[in-house]
DNA sequence: GTCTATACAGAGATAGAC
DNA sequence: GTCTATCTCTGTATAGAC
């Protein structure tokens, strides 16, 4: 067997390919300006630019701006489906959480992609009625909520706290003003990081000292 | 001194009476609206339909849209300032946070008004520009900021913590995306609001077994 | 499938009468 | 100061040639 052949497994054109890089292309430059400039800020024009193509170009890959910045939710959430799935498996639940959280975290201090969209944005409405965006959000959550349950068994997080509070304090980080507030005070994204983990994980674990209730 | 010349002590005419209550009316529409669709998503037209006047009229009060979501948003830290200056005086500096906590909350809960603005609308860019804003946040932050130090002089907050990320880590729940997360799961106001305030709170307090290094 | 050029709509802002 | 009617600009989306 040679190269090209174990290149092109279940055969993609090369047609097919070059199609779906110029896809990936134009869904990572929306991820990047829907971080940076948010839904309605951002322009189509702009991601089209990014690209180096024309805007009606880009309109034969998505159907309209809710479809490509849908896609481009969705290519984030892949992406942390694919963090949580190649966690190292010597990690405690905790040490999983802890290493979710500043996954989160750096992904908002480098400006490459938005996974909370905006509560206000038409945005959030268009991925509330998306399927796949809906199911691999589920399966996320179940991911998290797992390892939640464990650590709380292990008496390492709170046991006061509903796993699904847990969860959401988790993921409501990757949309905190508190990082851009820091930011603007002129602390570092490392100075920043440590604070907001330290804040966030302080408040969920459970202290030595507690009285359980 | 009858009645009317009470009611009218620094003589204002009715006719700059109805003005100032125009305004006030105007700013409380665009406060609401500003919370509940953001700066990019509400228009000046729904402002101006809400209050019941004609957009040209609103033009007469306030230069822009920029202009009158500043006013807005400098309405609503105002409101905090008052909130701030009349907490009953029996209060330690930990419950003080707390009430404050409390009250950023509730506010989010109900639809009322904005204090943080979304960090990529342009209206975040217009505050930064505006004086009266930026003083008033400073003197809110410097009066917080004073109970934080009281609090950790106490050994009520963590002293490992610079005042101004407690501050910030305060504030920021303000903005926290957290509070929806948990309303679309079907959870009632007061369970969110008691959660949010104890996730927060307990990674700032200082706990009765840690070590101080 | 990519381009240039253009249609169309929405929203901020203004003109001018009253 | 308030209104109606209008201007203008920007940004989404499309038409049609290649």
């Amino acid at each position: 067997m040679d190269l090209m052949s174990t290149l092109s497994q279940p055969r993609p054109s090369f047609k097919a390919q070059m199609h779906r890089a110029r896809e990936d292309a134009i869904v990572e430059a929306a991820s990047r300006l829907l971080r940076e400039k948010g839904f309605e800020t951002m322009t189509v024009d702009e991601v089209a630019a990014a690209v180096g193509i024309a805007k009606a170009s880009l309109y034969k890959h998505f159907a309209g701006k809710d479809d490509l910045c849908t896609a481009a939710v969705v290519h984030g959430v892949a992406r942390l489906q694919r963090f949580l799935g190649e966690l190292p498996a010597d990690l405690d639940p905790l040490q999983r959480l802890h290493a979710l959280l500043y996954w989160l975290l750096e992904l908002q201090l480098g400006e490459e992609m938005a996974l909370l969209s905006e509560r206000t944005s038409a945005l959030a409405q268009a991925l509330r009625t998306c399927d796949v965006y809906q199911s691999a959000m589920l399966e996320v959550s179940r991911h998290i909520l797992g390892w939640v349950a464990q650590a709380q068994t292990a008496g390492q997080l709170r046991r006061d706290l509903p796993p699904d509070v847990i969860l959401c304090a988790l993921l409501a980080r990757s949309a905190d003003p508190m990082l851009a507030m820091l930011r603007e005070r002129g602390y570092g994204n490392a100075e920043i990081l440590a604070w907001v983990i330290d804040t966030c994980l302080s408040g969920l674990v459970q202290q030595p000292g507690h009285i359980e209730t």
